[in-house]
DNA sequence: CGGGTATTGTGATAACTATCACGATACTCT
DNA sequence: AGAGTATCGTGATAGTTATCACAATACCCG
């Protein structure tokens, strides 16, 4: 068991929110209790990094059966800060902040969108998803130190995304999260996560371009 | 000078992506030429780290002087597979969907989106972006296959995921985006991606909840 | 044209992360 | 209750990635 000042690899934080993803299907699917080599097939990860994963965090597992579905589950949550709810802010109400928005993953996993806000006054009042309705950016601030905000998710354009940050920040949101292709500067107390979903793709293009080239299928004469 | 069978790190990649946008910026604000420390002040990176990640690929750069902006972003690019068209379809026009087909910076970086496709018959037909039109599933094979598609991405339910990324398999894509939070298995000769934007704001939470918490600022009487 | 300066490219080193292998342990069955 | 089996937890090991430090070299300027 460890837990204390030890660093914990970002690679298994990211790997714990997958678990509990596959966890939930595997409960769905009736089992009880998983062993890491069931999990690991589940979720396409190795049953030692599984267990390797969790050893950062504790014991969670009993030696020669495995864990308990449900309880394991809740485990992860406390270890990621899922067992609380996060009140969360959105900037920038177009196609990517509509979809956000509309995600309903999102509040059945404990973040709560208390407020939108855009700078287009067509947009204003305008109820983006259910009982929210969007706000102008003048009130950024005010709403979201009101409604105690922790999370502020940025999906403004590029030009924007730092006074946006700005913003956020004065609002006393602790955590951005930024979709904007730009590197934004937030104080040291703030955590700043960039979502680059262009680098995604021209990684998949990468890997395209520098593997060998396969003959498609032809039409069968 | 590299890139022979050498293994390239995953992050170079992501990196490489990412300095594409920053030497941009750069070439708009007048920056002919650009040190390593110049770019990684812009993006975030170390100077060395820049300098390392490319020279897996070669040299391009001038000592005692720096790097040519516009060259060097076309060298990314072309190292990246970005100096060509990648034609692509998309599969599950719901929220994400829709902002996707609509996020012009595709376009711009060279994916050209040829087909959307979706299963609920009263999307079919539906303009979805600039001549762009909804597709029902049925025809996504040969669609595909007749538009010699390179990459599909995958925006439908997660139920629908492994499904849809067989179809997309048969095709005839190299690479898949799947966004839906399944690990779909595809055959070896496929390249596959996830993007889990969930995945990330659980991150930021497990970020905030591990960190000491800091007292929200009180109004100033 | 030679010394001074800036900045690259890269081998060596340090830090981090994943994998392996096995001891520990709990359950099952006779 | 003891032998057998399944499966965890983890120290040791291997592999990967980032950082460092400096030799190499191109330009500038008098
Ligand atoms: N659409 C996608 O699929 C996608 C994917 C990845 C990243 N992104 C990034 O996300 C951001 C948004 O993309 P989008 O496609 O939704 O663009 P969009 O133009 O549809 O939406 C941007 C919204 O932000 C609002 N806005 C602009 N400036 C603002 C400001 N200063 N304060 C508040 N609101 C402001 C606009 O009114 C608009 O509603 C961009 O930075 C884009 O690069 C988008
Ligand atoms: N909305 C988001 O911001 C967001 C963020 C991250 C991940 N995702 C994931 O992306 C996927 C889509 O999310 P969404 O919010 O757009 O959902 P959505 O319900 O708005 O859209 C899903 C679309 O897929 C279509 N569809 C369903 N089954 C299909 C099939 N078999 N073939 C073709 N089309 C089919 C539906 O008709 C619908 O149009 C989900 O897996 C979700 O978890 C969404």
């Amino acid at each position: 068991m460890k837990q204390k000042g030890i660093k914990i690899p970002e690679a298994t934080i990211k790997r714990l929110s997958a678990y509990i993803n596959c966890l939930e299907r595997l409960d769905d699917k009736g089992y009880q209790v998983v062993s890491s080599e069931l999990l690991g097939e589940s979720c396409q990860v190795s049953p030692a990094q599984i267990r390797k994963d969790l050893s950062y965090f504790g014991e969670f597992g009993v030696r020669g059966v495995g864990y308990t579905t449900k309880t394991l589950t809740e485990q992860i949550k406390v270890i990621l800060g899922l067992d609380r709810i996060w009140p969360t802010v959105l900037v920038g109400v177009g196609h990517l902040g509509h979809a956000l928005l509309n995600f309903t993953f999102f509040r059945e996993h404990g973040y709560r969108m208390v407020a939108a806000f855009d700078s287009d006054p067509r947009k204003i009042g305008t109820e983006v998803a259910e009982g929210l309705h969007i706000q102008p950016i003048e009130e950024l601030v005010e709403t979201s130190n009101r409604e105690k905000a922790a999370i502020g998710i940025v999906t403004v354009p590029a030009s924007s995304a730092q006074s946006t940050a700005d913003l956020l920040v004065e609002g006393g949101v602790s955590g951005i999260l930024n979709f904007a292709p730009f590197k934004v500067k937030v104080p040291e107390h703030v955590t700043l996560r960039n979502v680059s979903i262009v680098s995604e793709l021209d990684n998949l293009a990468y890997l395209l371009s520098s593997k060998k080239p396969r003959r498609r299928r032809k039409k069968i004469k």
